[in-house]
DNA sequence: TGCTTGACCGACG
DNA sequence: ACGTCGGCCAAGC
């Protein structure tokens, strides 16, 4: 796997966040192939064509927390998408309890 | 070539 | 709940 080839398949995996959920960059790369390249999703979106319509707002950084400085315009874009996807921003952060993507059925893991 | 930057993360104090 | 640090690596200069 090239990591030069790598944007396709962040997209990709961003594509499929459905609505009301959100990813984080780590969980992002890790399942287009790249666990240890947490940066390489971010990377990916920021080079993201302009046209390209992706729920890149779905993606926070780690527990769930904006990565922009507060109060910018991207902070601002992404916290209203959020909100219009019914997902609760509170102080820059989301439930990730509540609203982490599972891309399958969660098999719990009874001890 | 080499150095810096960045839409990151986890561990540690 | 913060701040720091080391690891990660594509891009840009």
């Amino acid at each position: 796997m090239k990591t030069s080839d790598s944007h396709p398949l962040i997209w990709a995996v961003v594509q499929r966040i459905p609505r009301g959920k959100v990813a984080t960059y780590g969980q992002v790369a890790k399942e287009a192939g790249f666990p240890t390249q947490p940066r390489l999703a971010g990377h990916a979106l920021s080079k993201m064509p302009k046209a390209m319509k992706l729920p890149w707002h779905r993606v926070l950084g780690a527990g769930g927390k904006i990565v922009f400085t507060v109060g910018g315009k991207l902070y601002e874009k992404q916290k209203s998408l959020l909100e219009a996807d019914g997902v609760i921003v509170i102080r820059g952060r989301v439930d990730m309890a509540k609203h982490q993507w599972q891309r399958r059925s969660e098999a719990p893991v009874l001890d």
